[in-house]
DNA sequence: ACAAAAGTGTTGATTGTACACCCATGC
DNA sequence: GCATGGGTGTACAATCAACACTTTTGT
């Protein structure tokens, strides 16, 4: 029967971590944002955001603190995705990290971190540090699953979209093409966006109503 | 920029635990097993089963080190659900907890430790230790939500069942009755378990035929 | 006038839901 | 023969999927 006492003989450091995928979507693409390691082990290799946990800090404070000191944005959509805690995961010593991921509309101005930061297609991803390819590859699995029945997409765009954009966002994520009626058919009956009286008058075509969330910051489960 | 080397600062010690939120299913009411606790703190109350961390120890394998030590058994369906790591949550110190559910048959024969453990109606909970009565609540919530687009259910049958205690199973984590014809409709389109030449003779009516899973332990997501 | 994306409804197929009676057994 | 749960099909409603043309702008 192990109770806390138990642990006493342990001596391994035993240290937990967050690390979060942050994901954006521009143009066609869905992007991750990953840093590149300035210290050992993995110098030099692409990384996920990540912190050691504070004395006083619970996981997903750990995760808020990673999204304002890494991007300046603490105040985006983020989850828990899932623990990693291999006995080897990390070659320092034991370390059991807490996964989350966050969404950030694209227009976010974004915090540069002297340029040891970049965003990275999904699609075409460095080799990873850690086990944070297992990481993200689940984080993006998570994500095109929650596409199907949350309306947790709005969390990826900016404050006034076109429903050409929101398509595009489904797209992108989901990897395959939506027909347009039904796609606004379907959009429409979530009854979560209403149209603004602005217009998005780019492009050399007619101008695409821009629209808003209702309530902006909620992400509902759909049936 | 949080670093490994930044926590050596941490005067805290640190330990990961495993809480397993062990659910099974008899007559018309699902229940999960409680353990009542022998030492400080809660002395006395109610907590899941859950144990440290072994220094080699990932978390699913300590997870399943508790089935075994505490139930007998460690081949049940295992999930990962949560990690809780609020910096009070324990008052000896800073503990964070990954939480995973299990899922056990009824017929099971399952280890008494020593008349400390009990199966527990998880709509009469007592007073839990810790966080657990949050852990259980999400577990319950969880188990519930993939009722309906998972085969998870099949994992608290035993080897061979009839149709109306699938349903029976499938209504008492639902909270809802539902209809037998739509039902075992539903059931067959699933394609996962045939007929047996078997009836179950209990009962003073028509006997029930026995049915079992086409591919044991797998657990399918619907659509 | 032309190119380019915006916007808009209808139809058929599939899926889900409601509903009632006969069957085989034990007592 | 009666009580008890086992077992089966059909009709309607709701949802989903396929599909083409007109509109408005910039150049």
């Amino acid at each position: 029967m192990s109770e806390i006492g138990d642990n006493s003989g342990s001596r391994v450091p035993w240290a937990v971590a967050v690390d979060v995928v942050i994901f954006t979507v521009d143009g066609e693409q869905l992007f991750a944002r990953l840093l590149r390691r300035g210290k050992p082990p993995f110098v030099g290799q692409w990384a996920l955001p990540g912190a050691l946990l504070g004395d006083e800090e619970s996981p997903s404070e750990g995760a808020r603190r990673v999204l304002r000191e890494r991007l300046g944005m603490p105040g985006v959509y983020l989850e828990q995705l899932y623990s990693f805690g291999a006995p080897d995961r990390d070659p320092r010593g034991r370390v059991v990290s807490v996964a989350y991921f966050a969404l950030i509309p694209p227009s976010a101005e974004v915090g540069t971190g002297e340029g040891t930061q970049q965003w990275h297609d999904v699609r075409a991803l460095p080799p990873l540090a850690f086990d944070h390819d297992r990481i993200l590859a689940l984080a993006h699995r998570r994500l095109a699953a929650k596409l199907r029945y949350s309306t947790i997409a709005f969390q990826l765009m900016p404050e006034r979209f076109t429903l050409s954009q929101l398509q595009s966002v489904y797209e992108t994520i989901g990897g395959e093409a939506l027909d347009k009626r039904n796609f606004r058919k379907r959009i429409r009956a979530l009854d979560c966006i209403e149209p603004t009286d602005e217009l998005d008058r780019s492009g050399n075509h007619r101008p695409a109503r821009l629209y808003r969330l209702k309530v902006p910051g909620e992400v509902n489960m759909i049936r």
